[in-house]
DNA sequence: CGCCAGGACGCCC
DNA sequence: GGGCGTCATGGC
């Protein structure tokens, strides 16, 4: 990665980085896509961190209105910019299935979410669509003046008050988490140092967070690469292309791969 | 309309 | 410990 400053923007180069690829494929649900004179332009938010960003073309980008500062200390992070993700697919490219689906989406990046956002938004996506997730996670954030909730604000919620979400049999998990978190009986901030079968324990004891949801927060929340969630599509892929297993050789980064694999699968046909 | 969705729970055997 | 019905809601 490589950037400079231009007035009040930061231009940046990135060879391993597609905007569509990277924001809407599953792992965050609140970038928007806008109008744009470029190829694309997305706006969201990282914690309390508002961004509008433009790819101009193919790995380059506009951070817009954004100080060297907290490009450096908010957005490097991240877009996981310090890590090379051309070496990663150097090394996915040992297996065909892998290297194919490198190819097709080349642009993807793990992306190192907040672990509470993470840890709601993929209760609520359990057994929904990605559509309907967004629109949930949409209605949450705009009774809040349109930011994600924090802990506090949704400890004191039921089932019934979440209502306007309408996330159905969701409802009671949402509550449960925020119960729980804000009670110091789930402590995310420890539960991502932890050993990973550990952590995975402590999640599961969250009502609604099974080992899907648990393997999500892992890896999107709190960016465990070794963490591997398997959903109808991976079941699909691991059926198709690993009846003996997944490679071994890729272990460490199997989520980086399996975000490579997703989408792949989605996509083809 | 029916099938499905980035699943987990509760109950049964 | 594995198998199966159920759980809300709405996209397609």
């Amino acid at each position: 990665m490589d950037y400079s400053v231009k007035g009040r923007d930061i231009y940046v180069s990135e060879p391993d980085l597609d905007l569509d690829e990277t924001l809407d494929c599953g792992q965050a649900f609140r970038w928007k896509k806008t109008d744009s004179n470029y190829d694309c332009t997305y706006e969201g938010n990282f914690l309390n961190e508002h961004l509008r960003v433009s790819q101009i073309k193919k790995g380059e980008f506009i951070f817009h209105d954004t100080s060297e500062n907290d490009f450096i200390s908010k957005w490097i992070n991240y877009f996981d910019f310090e890590t090379d993700y051309t070496e990663l697919k150097k090394l996915f490219s040992e297996d065909g299935t892998l290297s194919k689906a490198c190819a097709f989406a080349g642009g993807i990046r793990l992306l190192r979410q907040d672990s509470w956002e993470c840890l709601i938004s993929f209760i609520i996506s359990q057994n929904n669509n990605i559509p309907r997730i967004k629109g949930i996670i949409d209605r949450l954030c705009g009774h809040y003046g349109g930011s994600f909730p924090d802990v506090n604000q949704l400890s004191g919620e039921d089932a019934d008050s979440l209502g306007y979400l309408r996330s159905g049999f969701r409802a009671k998990y949402i509550a449960d988490a925020a119960s729980r978190v804000s009670r110091g009986e789930t402590d995310l901030s420890a539960i991502a140092e932890m050993p990973i079968d550990q952590a995975r324990t402590e999640l599961k004891k969250i009502l609604g967070v099974g080992p899907k949801v648990a393997e999500c927060v892992l890896l999107f929340g709190m960016h465990r690469t070794e963490a591997f969630p398997v959903d109808v599509w991976i079941k699909r892929v691991l059926a198709e292309y690993y009846p003996d297993g997944f490679p071994e050789f890729a272990r460490e980064n199997a989520g980086i791969a399996q975000q490579y694999l997703f989408h792949y699968i989605r996509n083809l046909g």
